[in-house]
RNA sequence: GCCUGAGUGGUUCAAUGGUAGAAUCUCUGACUGUCUAUCGGAGGGUUGCGGGUUCGAAUCCCGUCUUGGGCGCCA
């Protein structure tokens, strides 16, 4: 760490730099009153900034007044000192701090800031509640962790803006007042006054931008950008985030993925000194469904599903064939425990709270299987579902029976499950995987029709071009999740780019022609003239730089989140508005009667 | 909208239906080598709020508010 920048300032050092060489020099230093450890005669003071703490002295024989002052001095207020630094006795010597081997004796002290008593300690060892630390956030991020995150975020930052710009990326800006486009998220809205009853949306990707982008030929775009979202919030979900968006021209498939891995190892590499292994696993999604009942697996650990739907066929249980006639599949999980009666019944619970009828299971012992569907199983058959579920003695095997989602989806949450209460995996490791070859359309049962499964401007795969008009479940587009942990971290696509391709893509979906004409008909007009090949991606900034760190809630990564009620506690917003700024806006409040 | 957990000194937590405690913090005393200093003393509580049950409620019941996690939602 280097003082050149602060020549002009009255510091001449940082809290986080000064070490044995620097002894006998002569120091100011400012910053916040860490901790204090009053001896009678000596003081002790851990003076804070964001690079670190140093230890500074006060000792009444060196300078009597200036201890009679720091005698005054209390948590988080704000000094200035000047003093010499000096080597530690050898065995006061703290390990834990990079200024450890060293202290500053001090001769004069500057309070250049009494503080009031912080109603929440600055202080890793006892955090404050949620809500408290948010209506203190300033004090909150004064907590040497939480500094680390942000300056662990900003280098990531740098070293992607780094990587991107040295292959040719331009970062540019798009806007932040944009067309509403309802469909997927919910948007916010901002009334324009210039234009009365009429609104902006903020956007959620500048998706449509980068593309147009691309038309106009830039090459190589990226942004880091905010992106808004007006849904509920989760730990790793808050209404604005930030995306670090690509989109490239003539790029194949592996162009985009080369280009995010080489930023998400430059961004480990400089952030936390992590060196990540590229290329990243590339799973088509079919084989993640099959084996891991998602899209998002979490391949730090095995538990692979097995689907029996046929073994099941030659069963004689009720349930299995009831659920097949019923267009279901069979689908088992073999966990390496054999379970307790209590501990079905609770994960008979867990399947049901996520729409499973029930969770069939076998228990296998030295003895053979244990259960109460075993007699419904002829040997053959039975031997044949054991053998493929790879079910040995002390292991248990539990089933679902139910349309492909729900099997997939509740064996999935079982197989999280028991990786997280088995500890099949290291929380430290990173596990990155390309998820490739989604379908392009996801059957909506509920209201009989084709809908985008990620993007309506994704390109069919070319070999999947005959099944458009015939059977559009089967098309598979060049869509590609990354994936870290079992956390989606982004998506992206090669663009459909063919008007006439993309016409039908609409029609799939049931989007008329007049109706799409309305809404992105400034992008498809844009296509005629002369739009190249591209193709995209955008990762979560936010739970990217979390997972890197080691958590998931991405509140501890963004400096002023909003809570789950998507409320700032510091300002207090959102809030009303004065009447006379909603009449300029033309906008009449009409809010439900609260239920009594 | 639904499910689930939490709400007790400033803060973090404890307390079988029977005297609300500890640590930290604040103030203060002692102490010249600590490093989340240590050791003493003091201060600090309408147990979120409103009802109810009970001789007696932090504890049980009902309602309500705030907040965390999840589901729905997030193409």
């Amino acid at each position: 760490m280097v003082s050149d920048f602060l020549f002009t300032m009255k510091r001449t050092h940082t809290c986080g730099e000064l070490v044995k060489k620097d002894v006998k020099k002569k120091v100011v230093l400012q910053g916040w009153v860490h901790k204090r450890r009053d001896h009678g005669g000596i003081i002790f003071i851990d003076l804070r900034d964001r690079y670190g703490l140093t230890q500074i002295v006060f000792d009444p024989k060196h300078e009597k007044k200036t201890h009679e002052l720091a005698d005054t001095l209390r948590r988080e207020d704000v000094i200035e000192v000047e003093g010499k630094v000096r080597p530690r006795p050898k065995t006061m010597i703290n390990k834990k701090l990079h200024t450890g081997e060293i202290e500053v004796i001090i001769n004069r002290l500057d309070i250049l800031n009494k503080a009031a008593t912080p109603p929440i300690e600055v202080d890793d060892y006892k955090v404050a509640n949620d809500d408290l630390r948010l209506r203190y956030r300033y004090l909150d991020l004064r907590r040497p962790m939480m500094q680390k995150f942000f300056i662990a975020r900003h280098k990531a930052t740098m070293a992607a803006r780094n990587y991107l710009a040295s292959q040719n990326f331009l970062e540019i800006e798009t806007p932040f007042f944009v067309k509403s486009t309802p469909e997927g998220a919910r948007d916010y809205i901002v009334p324009s006054r210039v234009n009365p009853g009429q609104f902006y949306s903020l956007p959620q990707s500048p998706q449509l931008y980068k593309q147009l982008l691309m038309v106009a030929g830039f090459d190589r775009y990226f942004q880091v950008v905010r992106c808004m979202r007006d849904e509920d919030l989760r730990i790793d979900r808050q209404p604005e985030f930030t995306q670090i968006d690509i989109e490239m021209t003539f790029a194949e498939q592996d162009d985009v993925l080369a280009a995010i891995e080489g930023t998400v190892k430059a961004i480990f590499k400089e952030a936390i000194g992590k060196n990540i292994k590229i290329p990243f696993k590339r799973m088509p999604y079919k084989e993640s469904m099959d084996k891991y009942g998602t899209d998002k697996p979490d391949l730090r650990f095995g538990l692979e599903l097995t689907e029996i739907t046929e073994e099941a066929k030659e069963s004689d249980y009720g349930i299995f064939k009831g659920a097949i006639k019923n267009k279901g599949i069979v689908k088992c999980i073999r966990v390496p425990v054999e379970l307790s009666r209590k501990q079905i019944d609770d994960l008979t619970k867990f399947a049901q709270k996520f729409g499973a009828k029930g969770l069939s299971w076998m228990r296998i012992t030295k003895k053979g299987p244990e259960s109460s569907i075993v007699k419904y199983f002829g040997k053959k058959v039975l031997d044949k579902i054991l053998k493929k579920a790879k079910a040995k003695p002390g292991t248990s095997l539990l089933f679902i029976a139910d349309k492909p989602s729900i099997a997939n989806d509740v064996l999935a949450r079982i197989r999280l499950k028991f990786g997280e209460d088995l500890k099949l995996y290291n929380p430290k490791d990173h596990n990155f995987a390309w998820i490739v070859d989604y379908p392009l359309f996801e059957w909506n049962d509920e209201e009989k029709k084709w809908d985008p499964m990620h993007h309506i401007f994704s390109m069919p795969k070319k070999e999947c071009l005959k099944y458009m008009d015939t059977d559009p479940g089967k098309v598979l587009a060049s869509l590609y999740d990354l994936v870290l942990n079992g956390v989606e971290l982004g998506s992206g696509s090669i663009r459909n780019h063919d008007p006439t391709l993309q016409e039908k893509s609409f029609k799939i979906i049931g989007l008329k022609k007049a109706e799409a004409e309305q809404k992105f008909g400034f992008l498809l007009e844009a296509f005629k003239y002369g739009a190249p090949p591209h193709a995209g991606f955008a990762i979560g900034y936010d739970r990217l730089v979390a997972l890197m760190l080691g958590f998931l809630d991405i509140r501890d990564v963004i400096a002023f989140p909003k809570n789950k009620a998507a409320q700032c506690p510091m300002d207090g917003c959102p809030g009303p508005v004065e009447d006379q700024h909603l009449k300029d806006l033309n906008i009449k409040l009409d809010m439900p009667k609260k239920k009594k």
